[in-house]
DNA sequence: CATTATAATTGAACCGGTTCAACTTAATTT
DNA sequence: AAATTAAGTTGAACCGGTTCAATTATAATG
């Protein structure tokens, strides 16, 4: 039915070697590049992305794994990393996971089992055996870059945020308002990202000799209940904190929530900034102070350092490129009432 | 490298026409079956899906058209899609487009010529020359299935929500209510989901004697900028509106930013109510009262026709599926003041 | 102008599966 | 037990590209 590199060949009235050299952008002879064109035209020929994939052992797939579409800093970064690889004519396939690790482990499998050509992921907490999948890839020599994790075990292109600077500057800006009660509600405890923005706030709270109090630091899972119930939990103690830092975008608005249902008015009577900016964050009244992930940045970053190693290039293996946030300042702080 | 269908053959004993057979399920004698299964788990062998491909022309990709990757009812849309189609082993591919016609064009073609075995989509309005690649489509025998919009000219599966009675509901609610003067902000004036929900809206009017005034009759273009121009435009008026139903996400987002800036309250100056439920909806304050799509259901939905349409089951072609959806109420309306 | 160097072309073999006509083996009938 | 029927097996050819050793056309050199 459709033509083949043959219908082009037979018209133009050369062999499929130059037909296929035409393809690849190598160079024919005048007379015949005009030939080969004419055929291909005529024919409306389009070359067969899977032949050409079993020959040369490539899908142009990419792989991605992301813990959810729902997550707006995931979805911003996946958008902007299609548009640079699209260039090169690569497709992505999403796979999101909610968190399930059999279903993580199923689809690193699945994504082997369709030989994605690289692979990128937004790891959580991983246990061993997952790493373990992972590294069959990068035993075939498929590029895997990691975004926002740290996995010393896997030699890998990372794409990291300077979460502990980023969580630094805002509770810095906090206490620099007079806040000296600053909650914070973390991820989970052994997640990476967690880590860091927790020794980010305890750096700023070191340098300006506030106390930690162990009552107003929360661990919420990255989960929407969990900001929702960290903050309800501190906010209900005998001696509440007048601001509050929420270290992921679901958690805010967990966050958001328990606030509003106190009816605590922020920011007169609390302070609060989250993480990742958000279409909403901007409409909600008073508007969010947050830290704002580069995220188009790391997506970019992320397809040209696949791109480059696809090519082959990898000159400058492993990069770990740090990229810094930015503090959104907004109308969700201010200095504390007692100040 | 890796071991094929050959490798399988030569270990076991058997013919390459018997491995073959194996993996797709047919009748083996016990003896080889037992060979075969050896071989194939002591080399632990895996399919190459491309190569399979090629021989029956399947690429094992679905490929999804959706307009962004950060609208809510999309991607829930395509999460539930993937959990359905994957179970079958095809994967989704998710262009998104963002209202570029041309990045939509060039988009069509792509997914072609990566041979999707079928096709989704999230219209809003395209040109002819957009429905006519989508044709190109359909003449090859490839399955598409339309989400929520009509396209007259093209005979695909379609997944349709009743618009006209989501809004109906809406409005009548507003009525009952009191409201006797309900602003509308519609997408584009010739969207079929618009027309629909603007029809609804109409009806309701219609049906309790209410004038219809075109001064609290906005097109937002289905942009965030558009509800929020649209409702700020209402609000501000000579006699504005006692409640307002926003037709969208985008728009609902929008206009609540308006009645934000203008310090408007809800809902004792103003009612609203807004199109799909997304996860800040139930956190900010009063919490929003709006029609919920049963977006989960309808990428089962989807996913389930492909299915069968990929499998040549064409009994039920084409299907025109109207799903329901719901109005949840919440703290975001009341009776209007004067009333 | 013959010779050499260079560039482009050719087409069979290959990538890893599927398919199907021809064949072998097992099960059933007579 | 032979004849018939049914079930499984075989392997070459095929899907639509790429590749490369061999070949031919063109350009450069003496």
């Amino acid at each position: 039915m459709k033509p083949t590199i043959r219908d082009v060949a037979q018209k133009a009235g050369v062999s499929v070697g130059t037909v296929s050299r035409y393809l690849n952008g190598l160079k024919l002879r005048e007379h015949n590049r005009i030939k080969v064109e004419k055929a291909i035209k005529e024919l409306n020929f389009k070359e067969n992305i899977i032949a050409k994939g079993l020959k040369n052992n490539r899908s142009m797939t990419i792989g991605v794994v992301i813990v959810s579409l729902t997550d707006i800093f995931g979805t911003s970064i996946v958008t902007a990393l299609e548009r640079t690889v699209e260039k090169e004519n690569y497709s992505i396939i999403l796979c999101d996971y909610e968190n399930d690790l059999d279903r993580l482990k199923y689809k690193l499998q699945f994504l082997r089992d369709r030989s994605v050509d690289a692979l990128v992921l937004f790891p959580s907490i991983w246990p061993n055996e997952i790493t373990e999948s992972v590294n069959d890839y990068l035993r075939d020599d498929i590029p895997v870059v990691v975004i926002d994790d740290d996995f010393p075990t896997l030699e890998t292109d990372k794409i990291l945020v300077d979460n502990m600077n980023a969580s630094f500057q805002a509770v810095e800006k906090l206490i620099k308002m007079g806040h000296k009660r600053i909650g914070i509600i973390n991820g989970q405890k052994n997640s990476y990202t967690s880590k860091e923005r927790y020794a980010g706030y305890l750096k700023a709270l070191q340098k300006y000799q506030i106390d930690v109090d162990e009552d107003i630091i929360k661990w919420g899972n990255y989960s929407n209940h969990g900001g929702y119930s960290a903050a309800k939990k501190m906010l209900l103690s005998y001696k509440p904190p007048t601001a509050i830092f929420a270290t992921n975008y679901y958690m805010t608005l967990g966050a958001i929530a328990a606030v509003q249902e106190l009816n605590i008015s922020i920011p007169r009577e609390l302070s609060i900034i989250g993480f990742d900016r958000f279409p909403l964050s901007e409409v909600i009244k008073p508007t969010l102070t947050l830290i704002e992930q580069p995220a188009s940045r790391m997506g970019r970053l992320a397809g040209q350092i696949i791109l480059r190693r696809l090519k082959g290039d990898y000159s400058d293996f492993p990069i770990h490129q740090q990229v810094p946030t930015k503090l959104l300042i907004r109308d969700s702080i201010s200095s504390p009432i007692n100040s």
